[in-house]
RNA sequence: CGGGGCGUAGCGCAGCUUGGUAGCGCACCUGCCUUGGGAGCAGGGGGUCGCAUGUUCAAAUCAUGUCGCCCCGACCA
């Protein structure tokens, strides 16, 4: 490719919109334009990026016995509305009618859809397993779309769904993910973490995310720093091991706080640490108020109070509510005195073992001290309802877990029979009977995974593309015009070798040209110019480690080729090594 | 949904407080010159000041409304 004939409008400043740095970059090497909030034109760099993210993933699915199909974007409502889902979705579904006001939505997902055509076609056990994907654009009509490419409302996503006859198949097909997505991941040369992810209310515990690791990231991991657990923090959990203090029972007492109302003041006032209290929030759900009880020193996860109240609301009650449901003051709530007839109760595993607590008195201006939660408030579900933290103990070793950000990029999911049974997606087995097929889901954002890639690939002069999903292998930039005649030869020779070359042909100064070059971040750069070509020899530039060499002009192009292959062949090395594991 | 900020040329911004009919840098076009890290000189093109309504002799500027965009937050008692 000439560059001359390239439509990348590469940008000297950062437009004021951009907040996270692949945006910016992206946006400055001319790779996305911005449509509407979360929704973006790819332009040819970014398109050549997502093809090749988009070609190993199809790689390795077809590896796996994935076929790719294309489902409809444009999707009746009917079969959502079978499904449960038309209404659950709620706001984040963009939805559309037609003439004659029949109701569509622009998927979101594709489950509806698949499991209808799957039921149609599919009779027998003998018809199973089926892995089928997709890549397409999906629509989520997301609250507040931001960081560019990171969470739009329109992207791209590769959409796996196996179907299997039992636990088994679908284990098979779940592992089967599970190593095509540590594959893809390496391949594309990023740096990567599979965590255990929240399923939701159905699926139980077997759904992962692929994590890239980067500072942008919006979720948070925890993972053990000597053994291989890690999670996202929705769903992690850790062993707390409880302070020894105050083991005697004293008879409880109430006692004046006045304007302590915070755990904070609270403490500071009665000279105690946080970890000795319990606080008491409200939460409104589907199926009523519940109160929640964690120390003091915990936050409560809602993910896994969700998943424990199920449904589709919740929210912390505000205090008016509060005042106004149960004529409680915020601030001095606590358990003892609440009717576990009128509102359930749940409360943190360690609230359990906890001694001479401190709790509200549900009276402005009064806690109780010396309570024993076995002894005073017995009436209460445990279970595990906080946030665990970096710095205590790994569930499963005795390792300390430690934090980082990370990118969700993948998504594998065991669903079951939520949507085969929903929607009537049956088979029959060897003996005859009527099941229900076994499903799991796969994603890939690949938009996401080409910000990701950004993410973890940059330097203050731009973009340093990992070779398997750089936009183009080789830059060649010839100083001025008279290193063009030289240029064009290389250029022949390279694409012949069948190395991607972006030929620099513009009529510029060198200093843009290089400026550009490594805002694009193609790999090798290579410049021609006349300080070389006096010993025939071109300056070869590396953009992720900044190294420069010299190659003679005879052995660009076979050199050029053997650092590419090598380059590619250690990305499927590491996946070799990954998906071994 | 709540709070904050912004909308003036393709991009980055000034002008607004104190109303008088729009400016700077980059980019773009022409010419000269220049060519190893975003050159220089000269000339030039481009803007319904997001939109609507109102106040006024007069509105980018003031008021009201509206649309769009960005950021933060969404309650831990």
């Amino acid at each position: 490719m000439r560059q001359s004939m390239l439509f990348a409008p590469t940008l000297r400043e950062t437009p004021a919109e951009a907040e996270i740095v692949s945006h910016k970059l992206m946006l400055r090497a001319g790779m996305i334009r911005k449509s509407a909030a979360g929704i973006y034109t790819y332009l040819p760099l970014a398109q050549r990026v997502l093809n090749k993210i988009s070609r190993i993933v199809r790689e390795e699915m077809d590896r796996e016995n994935g076929q790719e199909l294309a489902l409809p974007i444009v999707q009746p409502a009917e079969i959502w509305k079978e499904s449960g889902r038309w209404d659950v979705y709620g706001d984040e579904m963009f939805r559309l009618k037609d003439r004659h006001n029949r109701e569509f939505c622009l998927g979101p997902t594709h489950e509806e859809i698949i499991t209808t055509i799957v039921k149609n076609e599919v009779r027998s056990y003998r018809d199973l397993p089926l892995r089928l994907y997709q890549i397409q654009n999906k629509y989520r009509d997301e609250i507040r779309p931001r960081f560019g490419l990171m969470r739009g409302r329109e992207f791209i996503m590769k959409d796996l769904y196996s179907f299997d006859v039992d636990e088994a198949g679908l284990e098979e097909s779940y592992q089967a993910m599970y190593r095509a997505y540590n594959r893809i991941f390496s391949r594309c040369g990023l740096k990567f973490r599979p965590v255990e992810a929240d399923s939701g209310a159905i699926g139980g515990n077997s759904s992962q995310e692929f994590m890239v690791l980067a500072e942008a990231g919006e979720a948070l991991i925890l993972y053990c720093d000597s053994c291989s657990y890690a999670a996202n923090v929705e769903k992690a959990v850790s062993v707390v091991s409880q302070a020894a203090t105050g083991q005697e029972m004293k008879a409880m007492a109430k006692v004046a706080t006045p304007d302590q109302k915070t755990i904070e003041e609270v403490c500071s006032f009665l000279q105690i640490a946080p970890e000795q209290t319990v606080k008491t929030l409200f939460y409104g759900t589907d199926s009523g108020y519940v109160a929640v009880l964690v120390r003091g020193s915990d936050q409560v996860n809602e993910i896994k109070l969700g998943n424990i109240v199920g449904g589709n609301k919740l929210y912390l009650a505000s205090p008016e509510e509060v005042q106004e449901v149960f004529g409680l003051p915020v601030g001095y709530v606590g358990p003892i005195g609440l009717d576990p007839a009128k509102v359930r109760i749940l409360a943190d595993n360690l609230v359990e073992g906890m001694h001479q607590v401190v709790v509200g008195a549900n009276e402005a201006g009064f806690h109780y001290q010396y309570v024993e939660p076995q002894r005073d408030f017995p009436k209460v579900e445990y279970a595990d309802l906080r946030t665990a933290r970096a710095g205590e103990q790994c569930p499963h070793c005795k390792g300390r877990l430690s934090e980082a950000r990370g990118i969700e990029v993948g998504q594998i999911f065991k669903l079951g029979t939520k949507y085969s049974k929903a929607l009537g997606a049956n088979f029959l087995d060897e003996k005859g009977q009527i099941m229900p097929i076994i499903m799991g889901c796969y994603g890939i954002g690949i938009s996401r995974t080409m910000a990701a890639a950004i993410e973890q690939n940059y330097d203050e002069n731009g973009i340093k593309w990992p070779m398997a999903i750089a936009p183009f292998h080789v830059h060649l930039v010839p100083v001025s015009a008279d290193q063009l005649p030289v240029a064009e030869e290389l250029y022949r020779e390279l694409t012949a070798e069948g190395v991607e070359v972006l030929l620099d042909d513009r009529n510029e100064r060198p200093g843009v040209k290089f400026k550009d070059a490594d805002l694009i971040g193609i790999p090798v750069r290579i410049t021609v110019g006349p300080k070389g070509l006096a010993q025939g020899e071109v300056e070869v530039r590396f953009r992720q480690t900044g190294e420069e060499v010299r190659w003679s002009v005879g052995e660009v192009a076979r050199k050029a080729k053997e650092f590419v292959q090598a380059a590619l062949e250690a990305s499927e090395a590491q996946a070799d090594l990954m998906s071994r594991k």
